[in-house]
DNA sequence: CGTAAAGTTGACATACGTCAATTTCAGTGG
DNA sequence: CCACTGAAATTGACGTATGTCAACTTTACG
């Protein structure tokens, strides 16, 4: 699956439960008015779309392939079956699930109350714990980001993510290059994340 | 369970889940600066205090009672022992889990992308739905909201909010009497809601 | 009936979005 | 391998929605 590639789109039925094997995949919402959320960013091993399987059965999301990416996926009926036969996967769900749903409040929360500047600082801290592996540069983000990536799960416009961005790289806090992002050192951005307002 | 009463706190250990019986439960998260919102309300047969079980076994956020309220726990053990025997409570579990997640998701993407007015006009509109009784006078949410809770479940201040609440109330959208909140017509509110940017 | 909580309202400050013009980059085809 | 072309990124000027601060009024409840 190549890079840009949509796997699926909000809205499409038919829903399966899907899992990275390689690459790294972007998913997405769009408002009815245009516009645009990062929800998360997903890379090997993790999964995606499993939560649809038990709503409405409608993929509440776009998903799209970050760069070249090998994904598996089941239907519906065979992770209900295996389930209804090995209750601790229905429960490891509930944990996964609810973890993510704790992050999404986290980011409730983080949009509501913090500035654009602390915003994107978490944002990174959380890239870079996920995705991220150490180089002597710093910590590399494998992920393929554009700006707009970075402003669009921040909850701001690509704009202002890129001049934050810049900045930081002039002040030395990080290295972009062909879309990675190298973090100098995580506990510097940490730092901004958690300051004061006032 | 008198009003105002602290259910429980956030981080508080010993999770149990919650049911209401009669009355409301506002849930609400603190960052470590002290900056507040509401995630949500919890009105008669809803449950709250779930997701923890599964997680980290602390509570990710505070429960407090909007009015004297009546309420029903259970221990994680009882919970787990009921899964283990009866899969369909671990499957029905992970769809309200699930459908929660995808509120909050809407909540990230109307707090990146809206305006507080359309953030509050939808705010209210989903309160009347969940919570709305019709009366002469409209839908009445029977849950009493200060301007500050109204302000915390939509990222606002309550200056702001008391600003556009009392702009609505003057405009005959809705009544706000004894923090029992009135729409006039939901239809209207959700105009505001929808409407463009531009 | 008194006191504290809740709400209103005005003046002002600012973080951030919007608009627009350039520059740089990255991938394709010759 | 290099030139070409559209995508991505940068940057400045400017407007404004919304937060902040502060004073005041109204309401709720013991």
């Amino acid at each position: 699956m190549s890079r840009g590639t949509r796997i699926f789109n909000q809205g499409d039925e038919g829903v399966r439960a899907h899992a990275v094997i390689e690459g790294g995949v972007r998913i997405s919402q769009t408002g009815s008015d245009g516009a645009q959320v990062v929800l998360r960013f997903v890379g090997p091993g993790g999964i995606f779309g499993t939560v649809a399987l038990f709503t409405d059965g409608r993929y509440p999301a776009d998903a799209t392939a970050l760069s070249d990416t090998f994904e598996a996926s089941w239907s519906e009926p065979e992770l209900l079956d295996l389930m209804e036969r090995y209750p601790q996967i229905a429960i490891s769900t509930i944990r996964v699930v609810g973890r993510r749903l704790q992050e999404v409040q986290d980011r409730v929360r983080e949009l509501a109350t913090q500035r654009v500047e602390q915003r994107i600082a978490h944002a990174l801290v959380r890239l870079a714990k996920q995705f991220g592996h150490s180089t002597t540069a710093g910590t590399a983000i494998f992920l393929p980001l554009r700006r707009k990536d970075v402003a669009d799960i921040s909850g701001t416009t690509l704009h202002t993510a890129s001049r934050i961005l810049t900045g930081w790289e002039r002040a030395g806090l990080l290295v972009s290059q062909r879309r990675r992002l190298t973090i100098r050192d995580p506990s510097e951005l940490l730092q901004i994340a958690e300051e004061a307002i006032d």
